[in-house]
DNA sequence: CATAACGCGGACTATAATGATCCGCGTTAT
DNA sequence: ATAACGCGGATCATTATAGTCCGCGTTATG
C-alpha cells in the first residue's frame, strides 16, 4: 500500500476537471462516472476537501462542486493533508527508552528531545513536503493543457451534454 | 499506518548496537530481548538486511550478525529500501485512461509518457529519498555518542554478561 | 558426539487501514 | 411534489503489517 493513497489521486483528477468549469459545479457523481472511478467513494472525498477550504459545495439540484480558490493557491500538500490528515511518514515506537539495561526506568538523558532516528525520518517528511508544498494544481493543469489538443475540450462539453440529455430521456 | 514501517524502525536501533559492537556478532533475539521488541519478528527483518550486503551473518551457536561496511557507508535508503522493498510513495493507477470521452480507447496523446500527478509524486518521492541517502548510520550514532553519559557503555557490558551467565545457571 | 544456540525460511494468525458500498436525512431547482 | 444533489453513519471486503510458530541445517562447546 502506498503512503498517498487512491483518494488523493481521485481528488486531483477531479481539482482538474474543476479548474477547466469554473461555470456550473460539477456533482461528485458525474465526476466520477466521467472518469471511471467509484461514485461512492467519491462521495467520501470532496466533504473533506471542503473542510479544508478547496472547493466550496453547493446543494439540491444542479449542485455540486466548483474551486473555492484560484488554481494557483492550491497545492498538492494542501490537498494531500486535507484527504490523508497530516499522515506521517514514520511512526515513533520510541524504542530507546525500552532499553534492559534501563531496567523499565529510562533515564533522562535518554529520552530527552527526540529520538535520533525519528529526526532523520522528521528530515525526509520534511523534504516531501516542502517539494509537494512547491507544486500548485495550475502547474498540474498548464503541463496537461500541452498535451491536450485543442478539439477536446469540445468533445468534453459534448460528453456532458449527452449525459444531461439521457437523464431527461430517462425521466420521460 | 505509516509509509516507514516498524521493520526500519527496528532494523536501524539494532544497528546501531552493531555499530558500538565491533567484535563478536550479536544475535537478533539478544538484540530484541535487549530493546524490547518482538524477537521472532526481528528475526524476519534480519534476512533482508543481510540480502542486501547491510549486514554480513554467522551460523551456528555464538552466531549472530555483524555490519558488513563501516558505519559511514551505510545510508538509511539503505536500510529503507532493504526492509521495504523500494516501496513506491504513490501508486498511480492511470485513472486519466479512463475518461469516459474516450470511450474505452484512449487516444495516445492521453497515456503518453508519465501522468502529470504521477510526475508530482515521483518528484516528492525523490526529495524524500534524496534525504534519506544524505544520511548515514555514522551521522546517527555520532549524535548518540553525544548524548550518552560514558559511564552507560558499561552498564551495557553488564546487562550482556549477566544474561550469559543466566543462561549458564539456566543450563545447570 | 550430543546438545543447545544460532540463522533460515515457510506457514500461519490477528489487527488495522484502505477502498468501496448502502442507506437515510436535509436541501433545492424544476 | 419530485428528483437530483450533498452529508454523514454503518458496514463490508481486501490487503498490508506485525507478530507467532515450527522444522531444518549449521556450529561451538562440554
Amino acid at each position: 500500500m502506498a503512503h498517498i493513497t487512491a483518494g488523493v489521486e481521485y481528488a486531483l483528477h477531479c481539482l482538474l476537471w474543476l479548474v477547466d468549469s469554473p461555470g456550473a459545479p460539477l456533482s461528485s457523481r458525474d465526476l466520477a462516472d466521467f472518469q471511471g472511478i467509484s461514485p461512492s467513494f467519491l462521495a467520501k472525498v470532496f466533504p473533506k476537501l471542503e473542510k479544508a477550504g478547496i472547493v466550496a459545495s453547493s446543494e439540491g439540484v444542479r449542485g455540486g462542486y466548483r474551486l473555492a480558490k484560484r488554481p494557483e493557491a492550491i497545492s498538492v500538500l494542501a490537498v494531500v493533508d486535507a484527504i490523508e490528515g497530516e499522515k506521517p511518514l514514520f511512526d515513533c515506537q520510541e524504542i530507546r527508552g525500552r532499553c534492559a539495561a534501563f531496567g523499565g526506568r529510562p533515564p533522562a538523558w535518554a529520552t530527552k528531545g527526540v529520538c535520533a532516528i525519528h529526526a532523520v525520518m522528521l528530515r525526509a517528511e520534511k523534504a516531501m513536503r516542502d517539494s509537494l508544498e512547491s507544486q500548485t494544481l495550475a502547474d498540474i493543469a498548464g503541463t496537461l493543457e500541452r498535451k491536450m489538443p485543442p478539439e477536446f475540450s469540445e468533445e468534453v462539453r459534448r460528453w456532458v451534454e449527452e449525459r444531461t440529455e439521457a437523464r431527461i430521456r430517462g425521466k420521460a
